[in-house]
This record gives C-alpha cells, sequence and structure tokens, in this order.
DNA sequence: CATGAATGAGGCTTCATTCAT
DNA sequence: AATGAATGAAGCCTCATTCAT
C-alpha cells in the first residue's frame, strides 16, 4: 500500500518468483518444497523469503491474485445489462479457467479479507439474476460459493484436449440447468 | 492373491489399523503422521509396515475399501425397482457420507483398479436411470464420476450441524436437478 | 516419573547423548549445533528428538542434573556439625566443579522448578551459617546465588594447571573473606 | 594507521553504526542480526561492512570501546590522592555500569590489543591500593580481572529498579570487603 | 510377530555476507 | 560511497522407513 516501488531487479525477482511459485502449486499442489518453488525462479531460497515472509504467505498471495481476479471479473458482469448472462457467462469462465490447475484444491482454503471480496461479489451477481429471475431463489451466496467449489473441482480432473472440453460443457450444463430457475427458458 | 491366510492376531491388527487410519485420514487428511495412526490403533509403526508396504499403500487400502463401499452400494440400488429413486438415493447417500472427511481431496487421487469397479457400478446406476427417463440422457459415466467427485468436494467445507445439513440439501437438490431429465417431474 | 523403564538401548543412547550434550555444551555454549552434539553422540538428530521435544529441552535437562547435584550437595553439607565449614566447603567444592565448564553461562538461565530447588537448599545452608556467626547477616539466599553465578563464571576463565589452582584458591579466599561475618575469625 | 581520515558523512555514518551496535548488543546480546543493527543506525547492511570487515569485528569495536573506556576510567582515578578510594570507588562504577548490559557474556570473550590495555590500567590501581595498604597483597592484576568479570556478570541478573539497586549494593560490598586489606578499615 | 527406537533425508527458515543499482 | 536485494550455507525439526530387541 504506502510502500514505495520496489526497485527493479527486486520486482523483477518478486515477480520471477511469484510466476514461478504459481506454476509449481498448479503442478504440485501446496506440498512442493520451497527451495524447488526458488529454483524455478532461478533465485536462492532467501530472496523468497525477503518478498514473503513465508511458504504460507507466498501460497496465499498467489491464490489470493486470482481470486482476486474472479472477485473483479464478476463485479463487472454484474453490471452489465442481462443478469442471467451475467451469472452463466462467469459460471462459463469459471470452469474454463479452472481446468488443470491443480492447485485450486488449496487455494480454496484461503480464507480473510479475501473471503470477504469474493462473497459480495458473488452475492451481488447472484442477487441480480434471482432478482431478473434466472436463477432458482432458494439459493444462497454461500451455497453458490460452495457449487462452485465443486465445479472448479470437477473440473480439475476433466482431460486436456476437445474430448475435455466437451465434457466440461456437459458439466456445465447440469450444473447450469440446476441453478436455472424452476420454469426458466435455458 | 497366493498369501496365506494370516493368523487370527494379525488379522485383527490389521484391521485396527485400517480402522484407524480411516479415522485418522479423515479428521486430519493424509498429511497424519503415520505414528500417529499406530498409536490411534494401539499398535507399533513396525506393525503397520508389516501389513501395508508404505503410507501411501494404506492410504489406498482405505480409500479403496472406501470405494468398494459405495460401488456395492450403487450396484444394491440399481437391482431395485424404481431406478430413479436409486440413482437419486445414491447422490443422497453419499452427500452424506462425503461431509466432513478431510482426506477426501487426497482420497480422489488414488486411482487404480478401483476405478473400473466404481465405474461400473455407477454405469450401471446410470444407465437404468436413463432408460427410466429419469436423469438426462446426454450424461456419461465418466461425467457421473466428475460431477460426484464435485459434489464429495462441495459438501466438504460445509459446516456441520443442522445449518450444514440444509446447506447440503440444497447444494443435493441443485445438482439433482441439474441432472433430471430436462422435462421430467422431480 | 510413572514412565516405564527405557529398553536397554533407548537408555544407552540417551545417556550417550546426554553426555554428548554435556561436553559440546561445556566447549562451546549453548550454539553448539545439535546435529554436532548428535553426531558426537554416534547418533542421528532425529534420536535426540525422540528424547528430547527440543534443543532447549536437552540443554535444560542437562543443566538441570547440574542444578540438582548442587542443591542435594547443598542440603547435605547444611545437615552437617559445623555450618560455617558446610558453607565454606560448599563453595569450594563449587569453585572446583565449575572450572572450565564453558556452558555454565548459559546454564544459569535456566529457571523454573529448579530455582525452587536450589533457591531453598542455599537458603538452608546460608541461614544456618549465619544463625552460627560465620557469615555475614546482611545477605540473603538471593544475594548468594547471584555471587555463586559470580564466583563460578569468574572461575571459568581461570586456567587449568596448579598455577590456574592457585587462583582459584586466591579468588575464592576474596569472597570468602568478603562474605565471613565480620569480626569473625577466618 | 595508514587509513586516509574519513570523509566527513563516512565518519558520521561509523559512528551511527557503532552507537546502534552499542545499544543493540546490549540489549539483546550478540545474537541480534546486523540488519536490525544497521536499520537501528538508519544505514543499510553494506555500510556496515564498509566500515567493519565483519559483524566479529563490529563487535570486538564496541567492547573495545567499552574497555578503552573503562581502562581510560582506571587510569583516571589512579592519579587521585586516595588509591583506596580511587580502587573502590572504579570496582563501584564498574558495577553499575554494567547492570543489564546483555551482551557482557560475549563481551567478556573478546580478546586482543585491549587486554593489554585494561591489564596495565588496572595493574596501576590495585598496586597503588596495595602500597597504601587499602587492599590485600596477596591479590594480582589477574586476579582482579576475573574477580571483576565475575562481578560484571553477577549484576547482570541483578533487576532493575530500586530493589535491585540495594542488591547490587550489597554484592559489592562483599566483593569489596573480601579486597580489603585484612585489618583495614572499610 | 510386535514393538518402538533409530535413522537420516529433507523441509522451512534465518542471517552473515556479497553485489548490482 | 550508500543502499538494500540476493545469496546460500546452516540451523532446527519432522516423519517415513528400517531394524534391534
Amino acid at each position: 500500500m504506502g510502500d514505495r516501488p520496489l526497485r527493479a531487479d527486486a520486482r523483477r525477482n518478486r515477480e520471477k518468483v511469484v510466476r514461478a511459485a504459481r506454476e509449481a502449486f498448479a503442478a504440485s499442489g501446496y506440498g512442493v518444497p520451497l527451495d524447488e518453488i526458488a529454483a524455478l525462479a532461478g533465485v536462492g531460497p532467501g530472496t523468497v523469503y525477503r518478498h514473503f515472509p513465508s511458504k504460507e504467505a507466498l501460497f496465499e498471495a498467489v491464490v489470493a491474485a486470482r481470486i482476486r481476479d474472479l472477485a473483479d471479473d464478476a463485479r463487472r458482469r454484474a453490471d452489465g445489462a442481462d443478469p442471467g448472462e451475467a451469472f452463466f457467462g462467469f459460471l462459463g469462465r469459471l470452469a474454463g479457467e479452472a481446468a488443470a490447475k491443480r492447485d485450486m484444491p488449496d487455494a480454496i482454503e484461503v480464507a480473510g479479507a479475501l473471503r470477504q471480496d469474493i462473497f459480495e461479489a458473488l452475492d451481488l451477481l447472484l442477487r441480480h439474476a434471482q432478482r431478473a429471475g434466472a436463477v432458482r431463489g432458494d439459493i444462497t451466496a454461500p451455497d453458490l460459493i460452495v457449487l462452485l467449489k465443486g465445479l472448479i473441482l470437477s473440473v480439475q480432473d476433466t482431460p486436456q484436449g476437445p474430448a475435455g472440453e466437451a465434457q466440461r460443457e456437459r458439466l456445465l450444463a447440469v450444473l447450469a440447468d440446476g441453478l436455472r430457475s424452476p420454469g426458466a427458458t435455458g
């Protein structure tokens, strides 16, 4: 926040670390040794600790970015004209994005301020869609979060390639149909 | 296979270990120290290794048992009179069972011969329900497996107690409605 | 306390560890790597941790033994016939013992139940000597403890050999004379 | 020696570092991270290394200053009219100074050229006092050094506040009485 | 066979020191 | 000459696995 801008090299390294962490966590979950992340980033382990006070903090930073992105996207869509399309479009994006990110299961544990952030964004999206009659009314934002987690995790072990793509679409269809207001037209 | 039957006490120990492992894994995930499992079983760690070549093997055995149980249940239900009820009943049981098992995320990684077993059982259950018009026809057994994983994992971080119970029911309703044949009555 | 006796090998190892720790701490202070202690004991670091939950606990155990011994000695002497001799004899023993134990400075930090133990023992020794008129009356047990720490630490960097021996005697004489009751005959 | 005089700002920095180091070492012992010292001095760690080749050298410099001060004080007092008062006054100053300096235990390890300096100053002080009959004759300068170390270290774990002050006075009285010439009046 | 002690690789983290800016 | 980022060697500790009792 009030921190002054990092020196050029520090900034570069920080980004290398975050990028490496993203890949490593995605590939092997939270369990990857921090030294491996550092090696992947081409820095020493100490450098990681200059930027993040602990492995967990690094992980959260990586996840936080993703969640923040999601929340931003949700808010952006919520402003649009068609609340139903906004809602289901978001679902689609989520399913697409989550494919083959192996760190989502861990990512989902993250709490704190982000929880609030994503919650509010989804709440907005959901309420609009419900008010427009596009989504069933007996669902709450916490329900939606849990469902989305399930979706993310499902999508995880969907194969790459067109066959996986087709399968993801079917999964999405099932979830979307389940969420749609009973009696609403698809 | 060619194993000679275990002595009575060995058999008892093996079971104590499995039972302890089930609890410990469920309570704390794959991360629990093996010593803790051994202690919970009331045996030494060496004894665990007499029965299982590695921690991972023990974990797989535990998961295998659970999956076998599920498959058995699916098959049993598939034989019943009402395929739709069989199918959705199974979903309900699954959701109930999965609540608060911390080892599910890891469990789901386990594959092997079981894949086949559960696959066939679910395939049976699904086909019957589809033939009866209770479940949409564009879904395949692999889709179902993935969806169920998502359900299991969703249900994971549903709170204990009646509030959680209610939420689980809503989640189940969404999934069930999504799976129902378009135009079929709930 | 209520622990059942250790297995023979465990007991042996535990003692090797304690002995190694005593030497290593004495030689290099608290700073010695635990791995070095383990190596000196001829065991793996894990073995040290089987017997002591942390490096600090090991250190305290080593120190505790020494302090307990001292307190025992003080109590034993306090029962004797000549309180003055008991008191000054204890001082002499302490000075002799402390020569060249490099870990005393750290040892002295140790607190807890031992504090109480040594305090009471010294208090007894001191009071008796004071009542017999052998030690000045304006000194309290805490004062004595601090003085003895000073003595121990002084004696630390006294050379080995007869020259050191003579020096230690002079140091002891100064302290003893300072503690003696004013007007009492040496 | 052959060093060119430092630039004004460099000189200022060097002093800031030394001052910060003095405080930090006194507050936390030799263990304080060098970065902390640098931060306290308001400079980067690199700057510390511009002035001192290693952390240990910095520590020695700090200690050296203190010892030099002590030696100076001892010499100054040795020139005074009353050798006995000079001697015991020095003891008092030492005890006062040493209270609550956490780095004393480590400081005492430091040797080198200073040894000579402080030795000579104390020798002077002692000899004068002995010649005046104020201090017992069987004590040598090395004995005195060791005794003073003991005093310094004792005083270390004397509490802050007036109670500690009183205790320090008692400790000093014991040492002083022990050092006084047998038969001399206090 | 069971026990539980020992092993030791490897994880996270700190921090003296070096080096790019 | 100062800064502060990067390095990387240890340090402490855990825990899967092996092995003496």
